[in-house]
DNA sequence: GATTAATCTTTTCGCGCGTAAAGTTTTTAT
DNA sequence: ATAAAAACTTTACGCGCGAAAAGATTAATC
């Protein structure tokens, strides 16, 4: 262990026996150097615990190893989640991501495009906040640094893709929902924060008239990204008002619908596929939390995996070089059949 | 904006009238410079976009102005919510924090310490994994850099921590509970992750002798963050062996809460204090999903704001000097009734 | 073993800024 | 108005490293 501090590369490479120049190639890229002089560098590097500096690597270094990953909303365990897998394929990459949240305000996504800036990162990869985003500055944003957009696309970016088949997902659970049961209704909100939501209504449209069934759109006040929240208060007014129907429900996504069950229980009804409910609910996105639901969740699930792993391989390509034309990549969703439809 | 390029702080020096090293001072500190100066320097900002380079400035600030925000596990909306809270309030103050997450990994707890040591930050604030922590390398840590602990503390790590009273919030719902219906028996891992679980169940255990009731504790098996589901396999297994000696459960926390009720539910068991109801389930921390669970739950609410502010003024006061002894603040639960208990 | 290619060493420069010291100007106080 | 204090300018140095160039060493090829 340390005998003697080590304060800069300069002293490492002496006690390790290497010059300098070849410990920095080193550190910069371990394979770049030659088997027996690794060995060496690696063998010092157990007995002094030096560690470069962090801040003068990264000043004079062309490409720097950080990669940002912003997500519109951490609180939401489903971006929590898709961060977290990001995180750990960057690192596995050999860079060093670092995680943002906008919760939910354009100013603080706009300051994050900022402080990103001056990380001078490789690669970044952002899920906007969609509606409420400031598109010009990210398209600016996109203009100067190699970034891949996630769960939400903005359009003309300049940007790689990488995201759901959001009209496949109500497709096929409409199918299902029209199989087993009565035709559903679609619960949204009126303003979503999120554009998936307009493809997902559109794919609920086009599904109901390919079945040959009357589309119901039941749309709820409300802003923000408290959506459990808004679903709960806003399906407590629809149910008063008797909007829906059919005995139902297809939510736009999986919050809103927790919302809605909770609207449901408050409301005496029972929500289930059995013969005393009142109605049928379902979900979009299998959030982390839809399989604890009373009743769980039947929902449409995201493929966490392929979206990050695609999110992070198509941000390493684009660093490295090969700057392709920009691609938009979908994965579609799985049925995920629980109680609740 | 900006006609000509800005290359460095020599260049913007030059083009807002006033000396390199006053500019340098007015970065560190805005207030530092007398306003006049202060003037010239921002209407200059206006005009031209220059922003100091983060890793010059950095690499020979005896104190820079980055803060560690450490998590167990952010998928967790409690803990993404108190970082939120936390982040804005170091952002307030003038720092950069930067959020990481342990993902429950002894492993990447440590990984993220190293990490942080190269950020050279002001300091450092940490809730630790609990049980998986290593506790060495954090009280190594701690030495080295101001540390403030929060929600789950490390006995004898020299670190300032802030937290709440987790015997008082056991306590609190024991005696509501047996105020209102059966004592209830505690719900708990076998193995709990979070120490703060150990001190709940001595609060339970101390306010039911008090109480004169005599204490029944259910522990489950299983390990890691997946609390829900292993409330739920629990349950599902404690509910069928019989071993609740009441009608009222008192879980450890709100995750383990929602995987309890989805038990129930499976066991076709209606929960809330109704007269047709078999259950009376209660849990402990207010988490963000605790109100829309079905029944929604009742619980004892985490101080969020108080802990969070706690934190960071902590902090902030143990960065700017003054160094005073190892505090321990606990903040007090408040009971939130809902239908559950 | 000679040739070539790959890798390493030595030397040198510069990045953008913090910081310190000494001298000058401005502000505040008396 | 004058002295003292505060703020500024000028000058100079150094931080820890990346990068490039030229020469020396090692390894691979035949």
């Amino acid at each position: 262990m340390g005998d003697t501090k080590i304060k800069n590369m300069e002293e490492f490479a002496a006690v390790s026996g290497i010059s300098r120049p070849t410990v920095s190639k080193y550190f910069n890229d371990p394979s770049s150097v030659r088997a027996s002089t690794r060995a060496k560098i690696e063998e010092a590097l157990e007995r002094y615990d030096y560690r470069p500096n962090m801040f003068a690597m990264n000043q004079n270094r062309k490409l720097t190893k950080n990669v940002g990953v912003v997500v519109p909303y951490l609180a939401d365990p489903f971006f929590a989640e898709l961060a977290r897998n990001i995180e750990q394929r960057c690192i596995a990459a050999g860079y060093r991501p670092t995680l943002y949240s906008s919760h939910g305000e354009q100013g603080l996504e706009n300051d994050i495009l900022e402080s990103l800036r001056s990380l001078k990162p490789a690669g970044v990869l952002m899920a906007p906040l969609g509606r409420a985003s400031d598109k010009a500055a990210i398209e600016k944003f996109c203009a100067d640094i190699p970034t891949v957009l996630f769960d939400s696309s903005i359009p003309d970016a300049g940007a790689n893709f990488i995201g759901s088949d959001n009209p496949q997902f109500a497709a096929l659970m409409v199918e299902y929902l029209c199989r087993t049961g009565e035709p559903p209704c679609f619960f949204e909100m009126a303003k979503p924060s999120n554009p998936n939501a307009n493809k997902r209504r559109q794919g609920y449209l086009d599904a109901m008239e390919r079945l040959g069934h009357e589309p119901t759109i039941i749309k709820v006040e409300g802003e923000g990204w408290d959506f459990e929240e808004i679903g709960r208060v806003g399906g407590l007014k629809a149910l008063s008002d008797k909007r829906f129907t059919t005995n139902t429900v297809l939510c736009s996504n999986d919050r809103l619908a927790i919302g809605f069950l909770a609207a449901c229980y408050e409301a005496r009804l029972r929500v289930g596929r059995e013969a005393d409910c009142a109605y049928r609910v379902a979900g979009q996105d299998d959030h982390p939390f839809s399989r604890f639901t009373c009743p769980p969740l039947t929902t449409v699930a995201q493929d966490y995996e392929a979206i990050s792993s695609g999110a992070v391989e198509t941000l390493l390509h684009t660093i490295e070089g090969e700057a392709g034309p920009h691609r938009v990549t979908l994965f579609e969703g799985k049925l995920i059949m629980r109680d609740s439809a």
